[in-house]
DNA sequence: GTGGTCTAGACCACG
DNA sequence: GTGGTCTAGACCACG
């Protein structure tokens, strides 16, 4: 499994775990029933604490991406593409809704802003 | 000119306050020269701390929306409007672009994204 | 506020507070919009580690009991007696189904464990 | 002897090979005096380790369910079927009593308790 | 002052 | 070996 921590980053260490184990799971990497590192396996070879991974773990098995069980350790839990595809909708659609805000607090129209989306899109295309 | 605070937002306050202005020199209400209230007065009339106070104003200042003349005061900086809103379309573009490389961690595709924005451009439209 | 922790239960620390705060919410003595000991004060108090009583107080919040305002504070969430009930009752029924399992892998029948309650429901009555 | 343990329980594996074992007691698919198998060859049998089934067997003999002779093997002791039943009742009172005491600190009546459990019992029902 | 995060080290139950 | 919990102390942003 590959992790990169950076401790420039605003987004607190735990966060950053999360988000890219998650992404791993989303995109297939880490297919269901997989073991993940053990907290402690893991913490030593990020260089953080067992407190920190435990609490991107807990997370992520609160939001029902992997699961735990104490003594024989952590697994990704198997889940169907299609569900995989909605939370990563939800997620993202969070994120839009705040951009929305932002767009408007900045005097932005919705047409400017979905002017400008396409504009980044096609510049993100090529 | 009026600012209302939340305490029970996400956003800290001198965040909160921050995009108020903000907004409201973007939108014209504060025109150019016009002069804000003193930091220890809004404070005051907002019922929250100075140093929240200052800091939006100290923010604002680096960001050239206002200025302040030792002794004098605090004054909303005349800018074109032209360039306000290139300001805040620079301001919305880098979030935008922030979103679509969550999409992309998330497996989503550009197209898929664009979708969802509109999607939620109606919603927020009704 | 009143609370009492003890070292001999086998309950973890942060779970016993937890229980505690969601049941003087849940009973109307902590009332919407009161602000909650901060987690350091409440620490000390009684003389636990300032996570334990963070994790208490984060597990609340994401179970919408209470909202916490980094830099501002801790404050229960004003929430409808019928959602309270509501919340009380769900918990109730997941222990109750716990029950149920149980004593059907102890050989009893639905009947049988429902003379048992009743049973017990006149002693407690009493 | 049918034995199947799940690792996606949160139950730890010992707890899960006691109660089925138990139960198999209980409901006289196990008749006293029946050798059960070794600890080695449970465990090769079930794929778990050693010291899981040691702790199954250990505490399924400390409640008298089973006996050990040293160098003979262990076995089920024969109990009847009254005394069974009467264990399994006491078992099941004290977790029903702790129920109550939940239902209790969540501000719920004996009654309200009683017409869950009712509904509880009709949809176990079904 | 407030909450948010992190570390380094500890002890426990379970396997 | 595994996860679960806890402590004591630290530094940060926010007010």
């Amino acid at each position: 499994m590959w992790i990169h921590l950076s401790n420039e980053s605003k987004e607190p260490l735990y966060k950053q775990l999360k988000v890219q184990i998650k992404q791993q799971i989303i995109d297939g990497t880490l297919a269901g029933d997989t073991e993940l590192p053990s907290i402690r396996a893991l913490a030593k070879s990020i260089q953080t604490s067992v407190i920190t991974v435990k609490r991107a773990y807990s997370e992520l098995e609160q939001e029902e991406f992997i699961y735990t069980r104490a003594g024989r350790g952590t697994f990704v839990k198997s889940t169907d593409k299609s569900i995989l595809q909605e939370k990563a909708e939800q997620q993202f659609e969070e994120e839009a809704n705040k951009l929305f805000h932002l767009g408007g607090s900045l005097g932005l129209t919705l047409d400017e802003m979905v002017t400008i989306i396409h504009r980044l899109k096609e510049e993100n295309n090529e």
